[in-house]
DNA sequence: TCATTTTGTTCAGTATAGCGAACGATGGGG
DNA sequence: CCCCATCGTTCGCTATACTGAACAAAATGA
């Protein structure tokens, strides 16, 4: 991979001159704060060199971003999408309603659903993938969820996350409840 | 630097020899497709060293995953807040607060924050960073929201998304309002 | 049993990332 | 006007990340 303009540098020299530059800093000042020489710097954000972790964790810190964010990039525009009207996903079980509300583009793979559990109805689901988190946030009722293992009681807005990768459950408790479920893949 | 605690160096090895071992290849196989030195691969497992990120993006895409799957630390274990109990963000406006519920540990950057609007109230957010894109869910009360141009009616359970790249508000109708935003950088 | 292959490690050579010191270019103050 | 910052860039030098080969230890097979 000689002359080759790695793609990955590319939007690394990108992302580098975008967050300084809204970070109101110079390089100089970036340079220093970072701990880095200046000339280095400027070579990384003219698209030339390949720089090592370390000199890119020093910057990611000294801009107070998330290392990621200095190798990902974007996504789209308006949409919206009614309560329950969500696109229904596998409705096989009788009292567990999910809708897809955004599936991520391929590679940064996320998912948000929408779901709705009968009054005093259980749903257990199969372990995912290792690497899978679960994040929920129950709109209304009461629910019960978490790792089967320890699953915890939800009142609505509350808020948990959790491993996707062993049994989990959802339960809603004394009536039906409805939540929003953002799935992440590996 | 010697040094080989760097932090972000520890993670690297334990993820890379994480997925390696998940993906059931031997250390010489993912050297050999994703076209580095078995010696290089070897030490950066050790923990040694301090890899280019050419190098790290090559045994990324040999492993076929994402990039900051290396680099950041994996995903935490089970979590609850409670509502309203979220860490709250410059509360500066009186009648917004927004709780951090989850900030992204990996893949395209993302943060999942509660807001939460007094009666009547509105809010103006000027635009973020070109790329950023809001998903919205509301969980109690109505709000009108999205774009400043062109901002729609919500009721409880309703989601938008939106992009984040233009000036958009925020407004409760008819009494309080909470929701769910998560937010989506570049 | 003794080859043969495949495992992961260690070592010397070399390509290069990062450093520090120059540089020319602006931009205010005095 | 000159002077002194500060800006971002370019240029040797040194440190080191990466390579390829040689290595011992296990695993495989006949």
């Amino acid at each position: 991979m000689r002359r080759s303009e790695s793609e990955a540098i590319e939007t690394i020299s990108i992302a580098l001159r975008h967050h300084r530059e809204r970070a109101g800093v110079s390089l100089s000042e970036l340079a220093k704060r970072a701990g880095v020489a200046k000339s280095t710097l400027s070579q990384l954000e003219s698209g030339e060199g390949n720089p090592g972790v370390e000199t890119l964790w020093a910057l990611a810190v000294a801009l107070n971003v998330p290392f990621s964010r200095l190798v990902e990039p974007p996504t789209p525009s308006t949409r919206v999408i009614r309560a329950g009207r969500a696109p229904r996903l596998r409705a096989e079980h009788s009292a567990f309603a999910a809708g897809l509300l955004s599936s991520s583009p391929a590679g940064a793979s996320r998912d948000i659903y929408e779901i709705a559990l009968e009054a005093d109805e259980s749903r257990e689901a199969e372990p995912h993938q290792a690497g899978t988190v679960e994040h929920l946030v129950v709109v209304s009722g009461r629910m019960r969820s978490g790792p089967t293992a320890s699953p915890v009681e939800l009142d609505p807005g509350d808020y948990t996350t959790f491993s996707g990768a062993v049994p989990h459950l959802y339960r809603s408790v004394g009536g039906p409840a409805t939540a929003v479920l953002i799935m992440e893949h590996s």
